[in-house]
DNA sequence: CTCGGCGATACACAGCAGGTATAAAGGACG
DNA sequence: CGTCCTTTATACCTGCTGTGTATCGCCGAG
C-alpha cells in the first residue's frame, strides 16, 4: 500500500464520482478503478459502494478514510518540519559558557536570537571553560563560550575564534577611597584587600593574577575568592574590598560601583568562542551568524566557516 | 513522495547503514541509495550524514523520521481500522424499538450483542412503531421493532421479520380480587378499571382492544391510558385496575403482580424487526445473527439475508 | 426498447523501481 | 606513501506496474 492509494480514496469520497475524481487527480478513469480495486484487495474490505447516485464509502471505507486523511496529514507535515529544521527554524542549541559571558556578548546576543528563532529551544549551561571544553568535545555541547581556547584530547577536532579581547579591571563600592578615580596602579592593588575569581575554576586567569601582584603576594594569599564575575561586583559593590576582573564588566555596570582600569593595562584570556569542526547544523550556523552580526571585530573569522556551512548553490 | 520512502528512510534510520538497510528491505543497496536521494531532493534537505562511522539522520532527518514512524502507524491503523469495520467489530447500530420490546427479546438480545461486539456503540432509541418505521426509511436507523409490519411510502425497501407471536394478558395488583386466578374472561374485563395503551402511539393495539370489548365500550371509554407498556404494568401493581398488555409481559414479572390470560385467547400484532433491504453492513448483520440465535423459532427467516450479506466465498 | 451515463475490463506502452556492475572516496595498514 | 578494503554513489539495463485508449456491461431514464 502506497500514499497513492490513500490519496485516490480520499479524492474519490470526496468528488463521489470515479470520472470527476480521476480528473481532478489529473488521470484517467480506469486507473483510478484499477488503483481503488487494488486498495481494496489489499485491505480485505470493499471500501466504496457503487451506486447510480455516486459512490460512497462503506463504514469500513470511513474508518479507512479517517486514518488516511491523518497518515497523508503526517507525511506533508514531516517534509514541513524537515525543512523548518534544515532553514534552522526549530531544533536545540546546548550553550556552554563562562560566567562572565552573561555581562558582555551573550545578552545581545541571546535576545536577538531567541527573536529571530523563537522556536529554537536554547540550552543554556554555565561552566567553567575547561568543563565547556571537554562537553564540547563529547557531543554534549553544540557551542561553548570559554576563557582561552580548548585544550586537551580532541581539541584539534573544535574550531576557535576570539569574539572579545580584555584586560584587567578593578571594582570598588562608590564608597571606597579608590572610587572616583581613573585608575589604579598594579603596586596599590597589593595593598588592598582583593576579591578574585576562584583558581580552579579558571586557571589562567588566577595564573596571572600571580604573574602581575607576585608570586606569593600576601594581597592575593588573604583575597576573597568568588565562584564568577557577577559575585566579585556584588561583594566589591557591598564594600569587601577591591574586586578584581575583565573590562568586559563595565558593558554591564551595576548601582553603587566604580570601575578603575589597571595600570599598566593586563591583557586576560580571551573570551572564545568553539564548536565541533564537523557541525554543519543549521542551527549552529544561524547562531554564528547571529554571532557574527552582533560582535563585528570577528566577522571575518566567522566568515569562513559560514560559507562552508551554506549549502551548495546549485 | 510515497509511503516506500518513509519505510526506506526509517529502516536507514534504524541499521545506521545503506547495505544493511538495503539487506533488510529485502533490496539491494543501489536502489535504496537512489530512493534517500531521491526523497532527500523532493524534501529539500539532507535528512542523513554520511560518515565512516556510520548513516546518522540530520536535525531534519529527525524531524522527519518523527513524522515518518506516525504517517506510517496511521496507515497501518487504517487497514486495521477498516478491516474491523468490515468484520463488523467496529461501528455503529441505531435501533428503534417499542417499549414492550423491552420486556423480552431486548434484554436478551442486547446483553448478548454487547457482549460480542463491545466496540459497536449501540444507539437505543424507545419510539412508537410509526415513528420507527419512518426514521428507518429516512435512514436515520438501522433496525427497528415495530408492532406490526411497516406501512406507508418507502416500507417495500424495507424487509421484515416477525420475531415473536404475542396475545392479550391482564395484570392486576396482588391484593385485587382477580389475583390468583388463572384466566378471565372478556365479560368480566368489561366490569374492570382498566389501564391501556395510548391510541395514538399504537393504533392496531387499540383497534384490536375496540374489537373484542365493544367498540363504544364504557370500559374502554373511562379506562387509564398510560404511554408504555411498562407503566399499565406499574399501574395495575398499584391498584388502579386491570391492565391489559401483550403476554410479552409475562417474561419480566414484577413484584405484586399477578398475570391472568383473557379468555377467549385474543392475538396482537407481531413484534416484527425491519431493516432497510439494501443495508448489507456488518454491524446490522451480526446483529440480526444475534437476534437469530436469540430466538430460535425465527432463525428461518432470517438465514436467507444472512446468506445475503456473506461475503463472497473466493 | 433505445439511449446515455458510469464503472469495470482488456490491452498496449512508458516510466520507474530495482538489479548488476563499477566508480569514487576515504580510512586502515603494511 | 601506496595499496587495499569498506561504503556510498553512479551508470545502465530490465521487468513490473501504473497509466492511457478503447471497449464492454450494467442499469435507469425517457
Amino acid at each position: 500500500m502506497e500514499a497513492r492509494h490513500l490519496r485516490y480514496a480520499l479524492a474519490l469520497a470526496e468528488h463521489e464520482h470515479f470520472g470527476r475524481a480521476a480528473a481532478a487527480l489529473g488521470i484517467a478513469q480506469p486507473p483510478l478503478s484499477k488503483q481503488i480495486a487494488d486498495l481494496e484487495r489489499e485491505v480485505g474490505a470493499r471500501l466504496f459502494e457503487r451506486t447510480r447516485q455516486g459512490v460512497f464509502p462503506t463504514a469500513a471505507g470511513e474508518a479507512f478514510l479517517a486514518r488516511a486523511r491523518r497518515a497523508l496529514d503526517e507525511m506533508a507535515a514531516a517534509v514541513s518540519d524537515a525543512g523548518r529544521a534544515a532553514r534552522g527554524e526549530t531544533g536545540r542549541l546546548r550553550l556552554g559558557f563562562i560566567a562572565s559571558a552573561l555581562l558582555d556578548p551573550l545578552p545581545g546576543v541571546l535576545h536577538r536570537f531567541g527573536r529571530e528563532r523563537p522556536d529554537v529551544r536554547l540550552e543554556l549551561h554555565e561552566m567553567a571553560s575547561s568543563r565547556s571544553s571537554a562537553a564540547l568535545i563529547a557531543g554534549e555541547l553544540d557551542v561553548a563560550i570559554t576563557l582561552g581556547p580548548p585544550r586537551g584530547a580532541g581539541a584539534e577536532r573544535l574550531v576557535s575564534v576570539p569574539i572579545g579581547h580584555d584586560y584587567l579591571v578593578a571594582v570598588v563600592s562608590t564608597a571606597h577611597p579608590l572610587a572616583g578615580r581613573p585608575e589604579v596602579r598594579v603596586e596599590q592593588l597589593r595593598r588592598q584587600r582583593l576579591i578574585v575569581a576562584a583558581s580552579e575554576d579558571e586557571p589562567a586567569v588566577s595564573a596571572g593574577l600571580r604573574a602581575l601582584l607576585g608570586r606569593d603576594s600576601p594581597a592575593l594569599a588573604g583575597a576573597t575568592v568568588a565562584r564568577d564575575v557577577h559575585t566579585i561586583v556584588g561583594l566589591a559593590a557591598s564594600g569587601v574590598g577591591v574586586g578584581l576582573g575583565p573590562s568586559r564588566m563595565l558593558a554591564a555596570p551595576r548601582q553603587g560601583t566604580w570601575f578603575c582600569e589597571v595600570v599598566p593595562r593586563t591583557p586576560l584570556p580571551d573570551l572564545v568562542l568553539s564548536f565541533a569542526a564537523r557541525d554543519t547544523s543549521p542551527v549552529l550556523t544561524a547562531f554564528l551568524d547571529t554571532i557574527r552580526r552582533n560582535c563585528p571585530t570577528v566577522g571575518a573569522a566567522l566568515d569562513h566557516r559560514l560559507r562552508a556551512a551554506a549549502p551548495p548553490s546549485e
